[in-house]
DNA sequence: ATAGGGTTAG
């Protein structure tokens, strides 16, 4: 274990008097330094409590164990634990809290045992760090005898006790424990309030985290900026745009706004809803952004393919003296592929080293998309054989992609004996090993891993668009004539059409999976679900208001021909997102540059 | 006299 470099004690401590003389300006100064956050002033001053013997008494070490914790130097708030000559419950509830707010959750739970031990009866200013460090291990087994020992000691009906406990289950998953602590909770907070609605948007049920966060706004209830980020990435993870716009309201009106961790999740749900302007907006209304700021804006550019401007978000963030993180590195490498910008994406990836961030399975990932992408196939197995850590399925999946989009299919057939060798896969990975042995002619095996993946029960996921309009989402599949206003949107795209074929397009079938025969082909085609979802659109918005369409699958080349066609046509904006980025589609041309 | 709970970005 490291020893923390403390100062020695002295060798003749002062008299008694100037120990009571000295006492209280030494409380309030460490006090305030604390407050401060000054590191250099508090060493001197320890290393002046040292001289003077005062580091006898309980309340200096104590202000001293809590001046190391917010200074981030957990081990030295232990070395004055234990050199403490009497330890009461304060002394060990610093210590611990020190540990649990310092990413050492081992050792505070290991010390509460030791507390528990020494036959002290642990009160309630312990167990919100004690059940903290349960949430960060993932550890639910300690977690439920923490809360045991709770009930026990008589502190479950404690707002801080109960609303830790309740992060503590939200965090290890047992969302209806949460719950249950959560409602017996007598005088809840804004923290226990927003600590719930936080568990139900980790566990991804966005309906129940909107449940309660409307009736914490219709009980009058004290929100802040947690709250509101909360329920503001529930909108952006499903795209609620209208409702996200009217709670960024109730953000302006409390000024909330101003937040960066409401401001990282408003850029965020702006550019998941295919507003970037609004997204840009955002973030330049943000007076002080932190890093999660700049990683949500780096991001929405990269999305919606602003490379430029994402590049030159990372530049400003290094003139700005931000230090960029793993997920900086995702963001920007993302921005680089999304253009095809190899060279500019290897030099980044290589940049990471000198911020001292090991590059992890996502950017392995994204950099072998990029190579493969760009046909430089051997380079991709290069940095795979040769990269640290164990390729995983997404690894793989990006070296499939490329060799599918460069015909290389020995190098695709390969690959698929590799992966079969590692083991039971996924079936979005099945099916790309299916298509490579069949463009390698090895049929037999393709059809063995089709056969797989029926065993398995395995479907192929559904390919859906979906519209906003007002509060209400329309949702298309493929062929679909459950919609209201169907014989509408289907005149519409017959208009269409003709339009379309007047202006030289022509389908192209061969992306059409199923075997069928042509005619059908060129049915199935024309009635994808992001089709009848543009023509939704073009009969229910006014011209001059983009369509924005969502899709949870890639558009198919056809498609994206086609709905070319359709902005020229029609001379709208069409804005799609489908599984990882938008298209902007405008006078007949794509923003993606037909690159994706 | 003193200590304690929840967050953003993929």
């Amino acid at each position: 274990m490291l020893r923390p470099n403390l100062p020695k004690p002295p060798q003749n401590p002062l008299n008694q008097q100037s120990f009571e003389q000295n006492y209280r300006d030494v409380c309030n100064l460490l006090l305030s330094l604390t407050h401060s956050r000054s590191l250099p002033k508090g060493l001197q001053l320890h290393s002046h409590v040292l001289k003077s013997g005062l580091q006898t008494i309980p309340l200096i070490s104590h202000h001293l164990i809590n001046f190391y914790s917010k200074n981030q130097l957990p081990l030295h708030s232990r070395q004055i634990f234990e050199e403490a000559s009497r330890k009461s419950s304060t002394t060990w509830s610093s210590v611990i809290s020190s540990f649990a707010q310092n990413e050492l959750p081992v050792l505070a739970i290991e010390y509460f045992r030791r507390m528990l031990g020494a036959q002290l009866r642990p009160d309630d200013h312990i167990y919100p760090s004690v059940a903290k460090s349960c949430a960060i291990l993932n550890r639910l087994d300690v977690g439920q005898s923490v809360h045991c020992l709770a009930v026990k000691t008589g502190y479950e009906f404690d707002v801080f006790v109960g609303s830790s406990v309740v992060d503590m289950y939200a965090k290890c998953g047992e969302i209806r424990d949460a719950r249950k602590v959560f409602d017996e909770i007598p005088e809840k907070n804004v923290v226990s309030w927003s600590g719930m609605i936080y568990g139900y948007t980790q566990l991804g049920q966005d309906e129940e985290a909107l449940r309660l966060f409307k009736q914490a706004m219709v009980e009058n209830l004290d929100v802040n900026d947690f709250t509101f980020s909360s329920v503001i990435r529930v909108c952006g993870n499903s795209t609620l745009f209208e409702l996200g716009r009217q709670i960024h309201g109730l953000c302006f009106k409390t000024n909330f706004d101003l937040s960066s961790f409401v401001g990282s999740s408003l850029v965020s749900l702006y550019s998941k809803c295919g507003v970037i302007e609004g997204a840009y907006r955002v973030f330049d209304e943000i007076p002080v952004k932190n890093l999660g700021m700049w990683n949500a804006m780096l991001i929405a550019s990269a999305q919606h393919v602003h490379t430029d401007n994402a590049l030159d978000l990372f530049k400003q963030m290094e003139s700005a003296g931000m230090k960029p993180n793993f997920i900086t590195f995702l963001c920007v490498l993302y921005a680089c592929s999304h253009a095809g910008l190899v060279e500019k994406g290897q030099y980044y990836f290589s940049l990471m080293r000198e911020y001292g961030i090991e590059p992890g399975e996502q950017h392995y990932a994204t950099l072998v998309d990029l190579l493969g992408r760009a046909g430089k196939l051997q380079e991709a197995v290069k940095i795979i054989d040769e990269m640290p850590i164990e390729p995983t399925e997404s690894i793989w999946g990006a070296l499939l992609t490329g060799c599918r989009i460069h015909g290389d299919t020995e190098l695709a057939a390969s690959v698929a004996d590799r992966v079969f060798e590692l083991g039971p896969v996924s079936s979005g990975l099945h099916v790309l090993l299916s298509n490579a042995y069949a463009a390698a002619q090895r049929f037999e095996e393709a059809a063995k891993v089709r056969k797989m993946l029926r065993d398995r029960g395995v479907k192929k996921e559904t390919g859906l668009s979906w519209v906003e309009e007002g509060n209400k989402i329309h949702t298309f599949a493929a062929g679909d004539r459950t919609h209201m206003r169907t014989k509408e949107i289907y005149e519409k795209l017959e208009e269409l059409g003709e339009e379309m074929e007047k202006a030289g397009y022509v389908a192209d079938t061969s992306f059409v999976l199923r075997e069928v025969n042509r005619e059908e082909k060129d049915q199935t085609i024309r009635y994808h679900s992001e089709r009848l979802a543009v023509a939704f659109g073009l009969i229910t918005f006014l011209p001059d208001r983009p369509i924005r369409i969502m899709k949870n699958l890639r558009i198919c080349g056809d498609c994206h021909t086609a709905i070319k066609f359709m902005s020229k046509c029609s001379g709208r904006v069409i804005i799609v997102r489908d599984n990882n980025r938008f298209h902007r589609f405008e006078d007949g041309k794509c923003t993606c540059g037909d690159y994706w």
